[in-house]
DNA sequence: AACTAAGTTTCACTATTTGGAACTTACCTA
DNA sequence: TAGGTAAGTTCCAAATAGTGAAACTTAGTT
């Protein structure tokens, strides 16, 4: 009954109802969201001119309506410089994708899904806010594959619980054992493929990216189609992806936790 | 006493909390909130507890810090998609920065803030993230002004009440009388300036988006330098500003306020 | 071993939240 | 225009969740 389930105390409550307001992507009603919704009329309701009141939602009066608040582009503003790597990574996601010239991902997990932080596509101009933001499976894509076989056995174990194992196409892999073995093969391997898991004559390299202490910060990976690429060709680019992943590493643990600064002087 | 006040229920004390770990703009220990909380110590402590329970705050126990959470990021990407005019506007930045080669910003007012949620530089590439999601003053911004001279007297008013009045550059007005005159003078002439009030060297020229209504949905400005402009020449582009202005206001017009979809036949 | 600071838990007390039901618009329909 | 229906808003006694001083546990000094 409780999908998304959490104990949650009031702000639980909001929040997810600020989280029902996002996946709408549009303007909603107050019946829209009553429809769907968990709770009794009057407490989402008040939930509502909370988030309202608080600027995390915004109501349209003249329509009624009910969106997210500009407040959360300020927050993600904040949160995107501190806690993704991307700011980090974008000076080397931008040499990468000039000197490869295919579609670069930098992905970091989110619970149980892969959320894309950055992006670079040699053809077209940097969409951040575009694609940065979207979130995907771990299960059959080639960060999140990366991502999870480096993770510690705890969180790998929760995630592989987690997923859906939807089959997207012929190659997805639709089990657990199946997603356990190929971690074991990933992990040997020292990166990942997505073999057209997700979408058909889409393949990707994948590598993690590691703290020396082996924590899984993040996802890089290069996406190419099967026209263009064979897995064994795109393989090719592993080594180059290795050295832009290893800086990445070297700079966001410099940034995120710097040797503690003794006085100015 | 009470700065940022507001008369909240637990949902509103755990945003505050939220805001206050973004304020930081990095990693903080438990201690560095404690010191700048209004909070007591157990309840700033669950308040955190909560707000990472819910992935809004990420808490790395190794080092004992907190940090934004990346379901920000991702409630960002809908907030930008749905709240902000940018996605539908972007098209017409993008051929507007083209043709005049200079920079542009995109704006919205956030309570009695600007909000910039585009922005285009003909110089370097587009950075998003990186510019999307800052703040400023609206006082002494172009954008900021524009917004304001053709907001509702009530949110005016309001806003007037609300600025800092902090004198950046010997151009920036002190006063909420001499902005009130400035307003007069801006809603006559169609537009306003920025004639180095924010910061030296630094002018603009900046528009309002407007529904057909009159609502202000936001503003767009041109930047540029004493160096290379003068008030009278960014003025001349005002009419190209105009087209673009009113081509977004339609888009936006139609895309957040759909005529009602009646059955597909 | 004794001290100190940082972080975590407890628990009696209270303020907030809850939601069924009643109420108010606003808009159809006959 | 009355009568009906659906959408949105308010009420209030009961129940729950939040509060914070103080006690406690670590971890790091001296």
């Amino acid at each position: 009954m409780s999908e998304r389930g959490n104990e949650a105390g009031t702000v639980g409550k909001a929040l997810n109802v600020l989280d029902q307001v996002a996946a709408f992507g549009r303007p909603v009603r107050f019946s829209d969201l009553l429809e769907s919704s968990e709770y009794p009329k009057a407490t989402l309701y008040r939930l509502l001119q909370t988030l309202v009141q608080q600027g995390m939602v915004s109501f349209e009066s003249e329509r009624g309506v009910y969106a997210l608040g500009v407040r959360l582009v300020r927050l993600a503003h904040q949160a995107w410089q501190t806690a993704s790597i991307a700011p980090v990574a974008r000076p080397y996601l931008d040499a990468l994708s000039l000197e490869i010239g295919e579609t670069v991902h930098l992905a970091q997990l989110d619970h149980a899904q892969v959320l894309y932080v950055d992006k670079r596509n040699a053809a077209v101009p940097v969409e951040m806010y575009s694609q940065a933001g979207k979130v995907g499976p771990v299960y059959c894509t080639g960060v999140g594959k990366a991502m999870l076989a480096w993770s510690r056995i705890e969180a790998q174990s929760r995630i592989i619980e987690q997923q859906s194992y939807h089959k997207f196409t012929d190659n997805t892999l639709t089990s657990r054992r199946a997603l356990r073995a190929e971690l074991d093969i990933i992990c040997s391997r020292g990166f990942a493929y997505d073999n057209e898991e997700h979408e058909p004559g889409i393949i990707c390299v994948a590598l993690p990216i590691l703290t020396q202490g082996g924590h899984v910060l993040g996802g890089l990976s290069v996406t190419s189609t099967t026209a263009r690429h064979s897995l064994e060709s795109l393989a090719k680019l592993v080594p180059h992806m290795k050295s832009t992943v290893s800086r990445i590493a070297e700079d966001a643990e410099s940034w995120r936790f710097p040797e503690q600064i003794k006085e100015h002087a």
